[in-house]
RNA sequence: GGGCCAGUAGCUCAGUUGGUUAGAGCGCACGCCUGAUAAGCGUGAGGUCGGCAGUUCAAAUCUGCCCUGGCCCA
């Protein structure tokens, strides 16, 4: 027995979330995502993509959403188009974020506090920590439709992964690309660990700090001295260097009288007292006065040098502690030649002319410029490591023992003494206090962060540089801008990456060094090969693992255990220890298109690495440029070099670009006005909003601004409201989370301050609903909403308008501009979307059923349509737009351009909707089978199913749901049990017409222009009218008009339609001749101005007449008579005034108004039988009832009526019609026009269910 | 402070190598249609193309400076 209906019914509901849920549990109990993996032969070719880990450590927002949504684009197209393609997850679990959680979560801050805590069970908490999220993430990610395989998802702290980031390191070292150094880092003293750069941001404030002017005698001319600013005195005694600026001036100063007090500042104390070691000052130009100023002395110029001439000379540093000892060091140069170690002029670009003398004091220990400075004169020594830095401050912020009385103090508690001994020596020139932002750990606010020098592990990436570049150049990016800027700059100016971290949750870095000799260093690269060395290394673990068995195998290769791991020194027999350090987890992140398969060690890795190297595609948002991306494609240059391609036998030596090919950069998700989201402001939409129901949560409150609820009301903030899509007034249920059974229905209210994530409730609501009121009041952030106690938050929820759904969130960032945009995302754009795509096809396909069903045509049934050639125009038409449309989208995907694509399909849709199926509508009403009407059907099939192919990687859910209804369920030929194990559409190249194409568009073009002329006349289109005359600009499109002749009669209702060119002239048109500017501009040059004022300003009929008759026109320009060529001009037809006629770039559209009798009666006609469809239309009939009319009108009227008996019969579906006063219940009276008219109409026959 | 990106209609965005009436969709107004009907269609109003200078016969488009927002880095 077959189906009683072809098709399963479109249900007239929209509620998207429910039906995705629907195709997501058949998904999943047809394990349609893992047949996808199978689905193609293994010689199939592979898409290689890769997935950037997620950090899981905190609820997904927005952000990921874009990103999962792009990575399951890409994947999804090419496994359709005949691809396998591997889609392995992975998760990023180590790194400062995670230890910065649990320390939150322990209350505890710093290293010390850590090792008190204890590293063993604080790791076990990382771990913890790490997987708090994953079921949100999951759950998201299924709710997207990202199909992604989680299950064997690779994990950064995973034993297997840390061995081969242990692998890629060793080899690094053995390429002597792994070094020791100093790195710079804002350091917190107190707590002895130093802050990441967004630790830092959070800890900013205004502070007054001393801030003193010193001198710098030379040494070979202690009368002159370098003058110096700085903020930091307690950097001062570990001055290494001064800095100036090459290019520009300095002067050379004598220092005169004390300047006269200022006037009005009677407080001001005596001007400067102090007595200055130098007579003559060296300041920037630029800067004298200012200084002269601070130190209250007139300054003489004596003499003006470039900062270059400057650079060499020697000087005496304020403070000998370290001059005492090395006054003669002196330090070979490659060059051959020698220069003194410390305290001499160097130059630096980066020295500014803002603030201070010009001359700025270098401490290479403290500021990075500082510390970049130094390291730019260690490259040019023979022997950079023979330098030890001056450093005269231990980590713990007090000065060492060199620091004579100073050593053991805290720093900042010494700038006082600091200074006064400056002022003794007579070195102190001026000294004030400084206002500016400086930052304090955000933890322990009193504490200061301070710049210092810590030993670290580096890479040498700058020996690869060229290497990098060379594969950046290869990769496609996307944008294109990235490539040679922000990313290419980057690379430019390439520093080695700084890769230790003084920190306890990471990657331990792989190097153990020789307790008896340190230059023995050795680089094991997995347990195995140092189990080789000494079998019981791994003791201490195994037994920590004997007594507690949950212990996770994985953390054999993680602190505190793998600190004990010792082994002989494989040079001299002595244990070697491994040095303290983890690695920055950019590195772990970096490693994983080898360390995701384990590689090289795990058995099976080296084929799945050499098939899966590099990625086709990878995406991520525009901060990762020098996170992952930099990451990734570093360690493949510095790794995969060609020897080691070689040797490990990859089946190929790698062409550039290692290690992706594309790369498409997503900008940042934002919220309508296009600020960030970001979760204490509280500006974001939940995802949930989106994909799940439309309700927020919002903290209690009971008054604020005196303000306060009545029952059966809620205040909101107006951003909140927004942010729901709703308007004042609407009702909406209220509950708590935890007990969604008790329930108010609330109306909404507005209360422009209050912030968001807070409601105000009437007394009786909150105690209705057991709720209490937030203590913290207007103070509750955003960000605390979900943290407050149960009774104290209040869900909000828009019950009867349903979420728009996983289809319409991923179209969204597809379609709402180019990916690499921030884009602006609210519930209500994602709606704006929705409804101009995916409902509008929805629309389209209810149609279809809804016909389809009636008729019962089945896609395989007996009612054959002809070849496409043989279908009329429209089916033709349509095809061909299909069949481009799938051109384009193949061709856009291939090249990752997702918004062309998107923007494409949008317009086939559009074709189809608002032209196709409006067009065709009536060929579908006609009883039976006419050949024109299997033709339509066909035709609109056709495309429903390739498009629900073509949108699958877009809206899988929406595509699977019309695929199973169209395809699998009437058992299609070469049907799949889901469109995801289907083939990607081909292009139909037969279908496409690109001329007709072009005609439809003119055709399109002309009726809207006639449509314009009836709404500006005043002509409805229900009143017939004689005749349109269209006059074309282009003959070639006048004589394709004649092919949709039937088309603009019917659309602008009149009886005849005249296409005309040129040569016509019935006194409605009048021509115009206009320069060409592109083909005159570069010919006349400046006189192409006069040459269009004379074509202006000339008959343009007169013109074309001549331009007629002798194929060219002459103008003269006043000195010269020129003449151009029909290239040269442009010849256009113009509505003149008083017609009803308007003009667009075809040419014209004439309507002839002039109503005759017989017109005016066609026109009443329609309208009666417009009155009869809304009549039935008010009776809620189905389409196929049948009815019975009364009609009683006007003698006109009348007559029109008793003439066309059966056409009302046929259009209105009425078995009979009485022409006598109505006697049926509701019978109407109304008038057309002068003509008075009652009808009446009830059922006669109903349609069969 | 430096680098990169963006700024076009009320909103979301197009705008080809500079070429002369700056486009689309949504929203709004008015109207149409009524057998896709909590749909569909048409027309219209709305823009000193962020600002100021410059190059050019011609600038939304090229150059410089500035303003606003975003990101990265100091």
């Amino acid at each position: 027995m077959t189906d009683p209906t072809p098709f399963e019914p479109v249900s007239t509901e929209l509620d998207f979330p429910r039906y995705e849920r629907r195709i997501l549990d058949f998904w999943k109990s047809a394990r349609i995502f893992e047949k996808s993996l199978t689905a193609r032969d293994s010689d199939a070719p592979q898409f290689v993509f890769y997935e950037g880990p997620p950090t899981a450590n905190g609820v997904p927002h927005n952000g990921h959403v874009l990103t999962r949504v792009m990575k399951d684009l890409f994947p999804r197209y090419q496994a359709m188009r005949g691809c396998r393609v591997l889609r392995k997850g992975g998760w990023d679990t180590h790194g400062l974020p995670v230890e910065v959680e649990v320390e939150k979560e322990l209350r505890i801050h710093g290293k010390a506090a850590i090792e008190e805590y204890g590293v063993e069970p604080f790791v076990k908490r990382c771990i913890e920590s790490v997987f708090r999220y994953t079921s949100d993430w999951e759950s998201v990610t299924e709710r997207l439709g990202f199909w992604v395989s989680l299950d064997d998802a690779y994990v950064t702290y995973h034993r297997s992964y840390v061995e081969s980031e242990w692998w890629a390191l060793r080899e690094l070292f053995k390429k002597g690309l792994l070094y020791q150094g100093h790195k710079v880092v804002w350091w917190w003293a107190q707590g002895g660990t130093a802050l990441s750069a967004a630790e830092v941001g959070l800890g900013y404030k205004e502070v007054a700090d001393p801030s003193v002017y010193v001198a710098f005698p030379l040494l070979d001319d202690p009368e002159t001295a370098l003058v110096i600013w700085t903020t930091t005195p307690w950097t001062l005694p570990s001055n290494g260097y001064a800095a100036v600026k090459p290019g520009v001036d300095y002067d050379v100063v004598s220092v005169g009288d004390a300047l006269p007090a200022k006037k009005g500042k009677k407080s001001q104390k005596p001007q400067n007292p102090r007595e200055f070691s130098a007579k003559k000052l060296i300041v920037a130009s630029a800067l004298r006065e200012a200084l002269g100023a601070k130190i209250g002395r007139e300054l003489h110029v004596l003499e003006t040098r470039k900062g270059a001439a400057l650079v060499g000379t020697r000087y005496r540093p304020p403070f000998d502690y370290y001059a005492r000892h090395r006054d003669e060091l002196r330090v070979k140069r490659r060059d051959g030649s020698e220069v003194d170690t410390w305290w001499r002029v160097i130059g630096e670009e980066f020295v500014t002319l803002d603030t201070g003398t010009g001359i700025v004091h270098i401490a290479p220990a403290f500021g990075e410029d500082d510390h970049s400075a130094h390291k730019s004169q260690l490259a040019q020594y023979e022997d950079p490591e023979e330098v030890e830095l001056i450093c005269a401050i231990q980590p713990d912020g007090t000065f060492t023992d060199i620091a004579g009385s100073y050593a053991g103090r805290w720093i900042k508690d010494c700038d006082k003494d600091l200074s006064n001994e400056l002022d003794s020596k007579g070195l102190l020139l001026a000294s004030e206090l400084y206002k500016h932002e400086y930052p304090f750990c955000w933890r322990a606010d009193d504490d200061p962060l301070i710049q210092m020098a810590r030993p670290a592990w580096f890479i040498r990436t700058t020996a690869l540089k060229d290497g990098a570049i060379a594969n950046n150049r290869a990769v496609n990016w996307l944008p294109e801008h990235i490539k040679e800027g922000r990313f290419g700059d980057f690379l430019q100016n390439n520093v080695d990456w700084a890769l230790s971290r003084e920190r306890f949750w990471g990657t331990p870095l792989n190097v153990w060094v020789c307790s008896a000799d340190e230059e023995h260093k050795h680089a094991p690269a997995s347990v195995a090969e140092i189990e080789e060395l000494n079998p019981e290394a791994f003791a201490h673990f195994r037994a920590a693992k004997e007594k507690d068995p949950e212990l996770s195998d994985h953390l054999i290769v993680h602190k505190p255990w793998i600190d004990e791991v010792s082994f002989p020194c494989p040079k001299c027999q002595a244990a070697m220890r491994r040095v303290t350090e983890v690695i920055d987890c950019w590195f772990d992140s970096g490693c994983m298109p080898f360390a995701q398969w384990g590689y090289p060690h795990q058995e099976g890795s080296a084929k799945r690495f050499d098939d899966a190297f590099p990625a086709d595609f990878i995406s991520e948002a525009i901060d990762q440029t020098r996170g992952w991306f930099y990451s990734l494609l570093m360690i493949s240059t510095l790794v995969f070099d060609e020897e080691l391609q070689k040797k490990m036998r990859l089946t190929r030596v790698r062409e550039y670009p290692l290690p992706y090919k594309t790369c498409i950069v997503l900008g940042h998700v934002c919220d309508k006005e296009g600020k960030k989201e970001s979760k204490s402001k509280g500006n974001y939409t939940p995802p949930d909003i989106i994909l799940d129901r439309v309700r927020m949560e919002f903290g209690v409150l009971d008054e604020a601004y005196g303000e306060t609820a009545k029952p059966g009301e809620v205040l909101v903030g107006r951003e909140d409201l927004e942010g729901m899509d709703l308007v004042e007034g609407v009702a909406v249920a209220a509950y708590r989370l935890e007990n969604s059974d008790a329930r108010r229905e609330l109306r909404l209210r507005i209360v422009k301050k209050l912030p968001r994530r807070v409601a105000i409730v009437s007394k009786e609501d909150v105690e209705a609903l057991g709720l209490s009121v937030v203590p913290t009041g207007l103070d509750t952030k955003p960000v605390e909403v979900p943290r407050l106690p149960a009774g104290e938050r209040i869900v909000l929820e828009d019950e009867k308008t349903p979420a728009p759904g996983s289809d319409a969130f991923r179209w969204f960032f597809y379609a709402s501009g180019p990916p690499w945009n921030n884009t602006r995302h609210s519930l209500k754009n994602v709606r704006m979307l929705q409804k101009d795509f995916v409902v509008k096809l929805r629309n389209v396909y209810s149609f279809f059923v809804i016909y389809a069903n009636i008729d019962g045509w089945r896609p395989n049934g007996p009612n054959e349509a002809q070849p496409v050639a043989d279908r009329a125009l429209l089916d033709r038409w349509m095809s061909s737009e299909l069949a481009i449309a799938t051109r384009d989208v193949r061709r856009s995907l291939d090249e990752f351009l997702v918004y062309d694509a998107a923007s494409r399909l949008v317009d086939l849709v559009d074709a189809l909707s608002n032209w196709y199926v409006r067009r065709s509508r009536r060929r579908f009403y006609s009883d039976g089978f006419p050949q024109d009407k299997c033709d339509a059907y066909a035709t609109l099939f056709d495309c429903l199913v390739t498009i629900s192919k073509l949108i699958a990687p877009f809206v899988p859910f929406f595509s699977e749901e019309m695929y199973q209804n169209l395809v699998v369920r009437p058992k299609l030929e070469g049907a799949r049990e889901s469109v995801h194990l289907d083939d990607y559409p081909d292009v139909d190249e037969a279908a496409i017409d690109a001329a007709l194409a072009h005609q439809m568009r003119a055709a399109r073009e002309v009726v809207s222009l006639g449509l314009g002329v009836r709404t500006v006349n005043k002509l409805k289109v229900r009143q017939p009218l004689a005749r349109v005359d269209v006059v074309f600009n282009d003959a070639e499109l006048a004589g394709g008009a004649e092919a949709h002749v039937e088309l603009i009669k019917d659309e602008l209702n009149v009886h005849e339609a005249r296409f005309m060119t040129g040569g016509h002239d019935d006194g409605a048109v009048a021509f115009r001749v206009k320069p060409n500017f592109r083909a005159l501009g570069p010919r006349l040059g400046k006189r192409v101005q006069q040459c269009k004022k004379a074509l202006e300003s000339a008959d343009g009929n007169e013109l074309y007449a001549e331009f007629v008759a002798d194929g060219a026109i002459l103008v003269d320009l006043g000195d010269e008579k020129v003449s151009l060529s029909g290239e040269e001009v442009q010849v256009v037809v113009e509505a003149k005034e008083g017609f009803a006629a308007a003009t667009g770039a075809v040419g014209v559209v004439v309507l002839h108004t002039t109503l005759t009798d017989g017109l005016v009666d066609e026109g009443l006609l329609r309208e009666l039988l417009s009155r009869i469809q809304a009549r039935r239309k008010d009776l809620q009939l189905e389409f196929t009832d049948r009815v019975e009319l009364e009609i009683e009108a006007g003698p006109r009227l009348d007559a029109i009526a008793q003439k066309s008996v059966d056409l009302i019969k046929s259009e209105a579906l009425a078995t009979e019609i009485h022409f006598r006063t109505p006697t049926f219940d509701g019978h109407r009276s109304s008038s057309v026009g002068e003509e008075a008219f009652s009808l009446g109409l009830r059922l006669a026959v109903r349609a069969p269910a």
